[in-house]
DNA sequence: CTTGACCTTGAAGTTAGCTTCAAGGTTAGG
DNA sequence: CCTAACCTTGAAGCTAACTTCAAGGTCAAG
């Protein structure tokens, strides 16, 4: 298959699959005579994996350590580990999200607990005092790293790109 | 104050100051007749506010558009919203978070429950299926964007940079 | 009057994960 | 044969939040 169907198939962009090619991502693709790329039906098994793996807060660097040449080999050991590590991570963020939810309602909370004898520069140099004094008590919190954000509009669904009459700008 | 005590006050680096100036972050700032920048004490404050900020998932642009010029004049409808809209994000992160790991754990249970009579091979192949038929069910869980990652060494400790002995290349 | 720590500037580099662009080759249909 | 839709490449651009670099000015101590 031609690198636009499997576009088509796998719901991702050709420029994408092609830049996948060229970090090492993909190496399942030949080529014709005439220079055009050829994938084997896997490809759009291997796509799939790649995007649910790196939803599940893979990097696309540790999908390609991971991911085996041959999709029923495997390196088991390597796998489970990766993916014990991926789930401490995602913990160590869920603590830090809760912690700074929890900071946020405090101070929402401090605000409006504005003494009434107070007007409204005292009240805002009272709450930004706690608010630094809080700060410097949780230095302790380092997580590990973990990319799983930014999961806006990732995946091209009705296939743009086509250059006919989209044409905007 | 000049900008390397000011670095040192508030535990940010000089570049990273000026950075904030230049993005229209810092505003406090004064030219001595040298050329020099001069900080009053306030703005030890005011950085202390943007970092902490940061740490519950605030971006500079956003931070920039809700801090005063005077921080004892705070736009407070302004302020309790954008609160309100960012614990949203954390919560909606949370979510995604809990499913991300709910995922792995299921991925892991898969992949040890393998049948006796089954080959890694084949296994291989039940999972896979198992897991992309998995993603093609959830499509629907968009969640606005948060940064809130990435939180590893943002901090300089011993205000490195000194060019005297570091001289690390 | 020299040394070294500090300060200045603008420009470019960093990371991740792509997209976009420019300039061109290929192919199927009419 | 022409056109439109596809394909190719390498290079550059994008975002966020900085850092690093190069080239130079300032200042206090010895």
């Amino acid at each position: 298959m031609k690198i636009g169907e499997l576009a088509q198939q796998s719901g991702l962009t050709p420029s994408r699959i092609r830049f996948y090619e060229r970090i090492g991502l993909l190496k399942t693709v030949e080529r014709r005579p005439n220079g055009y790329r050829t994938y084997p039906q896997q490809a759009v098994m291997i796509l799939g994996l790649i995007t649910t793996a790196q939803r599940a807060g893979f990097t696309l660097d540790e999908i390609r350590t991971l991911l085996p040449s041959d999709l029923t080999h495997w390196d088991h050991a390597a796998l489970m580990e990766a993916l014990a590590r991926k789930i401490a991570d995602i913990e160590a963020l869920q603590a830090r999200l809760a912690q700074s939810r929890a900071h946020l309602l405090r101070l929402i909370e401090d605000i409006q607990e504005r003494p009434d004898d107070m007007d409204c520069a005292a009240n805002a140099h009272r709450v930004l005092t706690n608010m630094l004094a809080d700060q410097s008590e949780a230095l302790d919190v380092t997580s590990g790293d973990i990319r799983l954000l930014d999961t806006k509009d990732r995946r091209q669904s009705v296939s743009p790109g086509h250059r006919k009459k989209t044409a905007s700008r």
